[in-house]
DNA sequence: AGTATGACTCATT
DNA sequence: AAATGAGCCATAC
């Protein structure tokens, strides 16, 4: 990925929201979010980060999850997947194959790294959290 | 201190 | 419709 110091679009169209920056509370934050889907259901990184107000920080839910196994009480990490119900993160387990195991436990179906019906899985925490 | 790199996503080409 | 570019911002080097 390259780094590109000039902004051009979009950059007007974002909203304030909250402060994102510098609070150590957003990792806390996610992982409440996470612990809050229910068995057999999955979101993505991009709900959460919405959920949270910070709108396009997907990448940062990202971090908090690289960083939500040293977290107490555990976090149900295996069921964020990307916005297309791609396993993304299943290398940062510890087995890889541990992420799709633990779901398929759940009852969910996962072929070829991808989450099977996906689209009605989908728990967004926007909608089902308030 | 500056660059690079992501468990991402969206708009534009 | 696939590929590219661009924001995002905490860590790593």
């Amino acid at each position: 990925m390259e780094k590109k110091p000039g902004k051009s679009k979009k950059a007007d169209t974002e909203l304030p929201l909250q402060g994102p920056s510098k609070n150590y509370s957003f990792f806390q934050d996610v992982w409440d979010v996470v612990r809050q889907i229910p068995e057999g259901r999955v979101t993505n990184y991009g709900a959460i980060a919405r959920y949270l107000g910070t709108g396009s920080s997907s990448r940062m839910v990202g971090w908090a999850m690289n960083a939500s196994f040293t977290a107490t009480p555990k976090v149900p990490a295996h069921r964020v997947v990307n916005r297309v119900g791609l396993l993304s993160g299943k290398m940062h387990f510890s087995p890889p194959e541990q992420m799709q195991e633990l779901l398929e436990r759940e009852g969910i179906i996962v072929v070829d790294d991808q989450v099977k019906n996906f689209k009605e899985l989908f728990w967004d925490p926007v909608l089902e959290l308030q």
